[in-house]
DNA sequence: GGCGTCCTCCTACTCGGGTAGGAGGCGGCG
DNA sequence: CGCCGCCTCCTACCCGAGTAGGAGGACGCC
C-alpha cells in the first residue's frame, strides 16, 4: 500500500521539488497539489491523502487554519508541518491544531522521506532543531504564566509591524498609513508589549526568523532617499 | 539546437523545481546540477552550457567569484543571476563580473523562461523590480563620485554588523566583544557610512534581505532575558 | 443603553542611537 | 623612518524611539 500525498504550498518552485523529490520513492505518491489553504483543505477532502506536506504560510487560508480544517472533518489524514525557521512561532499553535511533525524545509531530503514514512505510520516527529526550541518552551512556560502563548496582533497593528519590518521609521509608516506618528508610537508600544520585544531592531529580527510577511516579497523594497 | 542550462543552487529543491520546470521545454536542456560554487566552476568547464542559473548565495564558492571564474575561462556560457530579493547589493557586482542577467527567484515561470532564452540569445535583462534599482544606483553613482561602488567593511565592523543583525543594543555589543559601547558606536557609524544606511534598523534589513551572516544560522539566538 | 475593542491623537518625559571631531596606539609597507 | 589604516576611546550634542497615561470616536455585541 502507497503512502498517497498532498502537497500544499504556495511556491510553484517548492511543490515541483517535492514533487520530483518523491517521485523516486517506490512507497510514495502524490496524488495532488494545493497553492492555498483553502485548497489544501478541499483537496484533502477529495483525494483522501495519507499525509499532507503543509507549508504554514500560504495565502487565503494559513497552514494552521487548514490543518485544523482538515481533523476537523474526521479524516484520517496526517499533517506535516513544512517550516523555513527553527523560530518560527506558529509551531507552538500548530502542536495544538494537532499536526502531526515538522520538517524544516533545508532539512536534507532523506530526513523529508523519512518523516512522511514515521508520520504515515501513525508516529510523530519534530525536526531536532525544532525539537530543543520545544523543548524550552515548555520548561519555561510551566514556571511562571499559566498557559498563555503569544497574544495576537490588530490588523493595524501588523501594518505597522510590515513597515518596521522594512526599515521604515515612525514618520515614513506615518506617512504611508496616513496616520500620525503618536499613532505610530502607540501601535508600536502595543506590538512590542505583545510580543514582548525590547525595539524595532528585535522586531524586525524577528520578522525575519520566523519568515513574517514573506508574502509581500514583491513589494519588500527599503527606502532610499535621491 | 537547444538551449543547454547547469542549474547551480545549493537547495536541492530549489534545482529540482527549476529541473521540472524546464523539462516542459522543446528547446531547454538541463545538462547538469551544481550545489556550490566549485562544482558550477567544474561543470561550466566540463558541460559546456549555453547558460548558467546561479544562485549567489551558495557555500564553498558565491555565485559572484563563480560567475568570474566561468567567464575568465573563456567559455561561451552566459551567466543569468538568480536573487531572491531586488535589494541584494551583491548585483551591482555581479555586473561587473560580467553577468549577463537578473531573475527574481519569485517571478513568475514564463519570466524566467523568457530569461533563459534571451540570455541565451545574447542579450542581457534584468528583472524590472532590480532595474529600478540599478538605475538609481547608477544615476547617483555618476554625480558625486567617480567610479566607487560599495566599500569594504572591515573585520571589526563585520563582527559589529552580525550583532546588530542578531538585534543586540550598543552595549549588549560591547560586552559581547570586550570594547566600550562608544567604539561600538564609531564602528556602527562606519559600517552605516560604507552601505549607505540610515540606522541599524535597515542594517537588519539589508543583512537578512541579501543573506549575509547565514552561515551563523546556528548560533542565531535572539537576546531574550529570563 | 452600556460595555469592550480598536483606532486615533495628544503631552511629557527618558534614553539609546547616531553624528562630529578629536586623539592615541599599533602594525604594515614603501 | 614616516605614513596610513585599523581599532580603540572620549566628549558633546541632537534626535528618533519608546513609555506612561489620558482621551475621544466608531463599531459590534449582549
Amino acid at each position: 500500500m502507497t503512502i498517497r500525498v498532498l502537497v500544499a504550498d504556495d511556491q510553484s518552485m517548492v511543490r515541483a521539488g517535492f514533487r520530483m523529490l518523491l517521485a523516486g520513492e517506490e512507497d510514495i505518491e502524490v496524488v495532488a497539489e494545493a497553492s492555498n489553504g483553502l485548497e489544501a483543505v478541499e483537496k484533502a477532502a477529495r483525494f483522501d491523502p495519507t499525509v499532507v506536506l503543509m507549508d504554514i504560510r500560504m495565502p487565503e487560508l494559513d497552514g494552521l487554519e487548514a490543518t485544523r480544517r482538515i481533523l476537523a472533518t474526521g479524516d484520517a489524514a496526517r499533517i506535516l508541518i513544512l517550516t523555513t525557521f527553527d523560530l518560527d512561532e506558529y509551531v507552538y499553535e500548530a502542536l495544538r491544531a494537532g499536526a502531526s511533525g515538522f520538517v524544516l524545509k533545508d532539512d536534507p531530503p532523506e530526513q523529508l522521506l523519512g518523516a512522511i514514512r514515521i508520520v504515515a505510520g501513525g508516529d510523530a516527529l519534530l525536526s531536532p532543531a525544532i525539537t530543543k526550541r520545544v523543548i524550552k518552551r515548555f520548561t519555561r512556560m510551566s514556571q511562571p504564566e499559566p498557559p498563555s502563548g503569544l497574544e495576537e496582533l490588530t490588523e493595524r497593528e501588523l501594518d505597522v509591524f510590515r513597515l518596521i519590518a522594512r526599515g521604515f521609521s515612525n514618520a515614513e509608516i506615518g506617512q504611508e498609513l496616513y496616520i500620525s506618528d503618536t499613532t505610530v508610537k502607540t501601535h508600536i508600544t502595543h506590538i512590542l508589549q505583545k510580543l514582548d520585544l525590547r525595539d524595532r531592531v528585535q522586531a524586525v529580527v524577528l520578522a525575519y526568523e520566523t519568515g513574517l510577511f514573506e508574502e509581500d516579497a514583491g513589494a519588500r523594497t527599503m527606502r532610499v532617499e535621491p
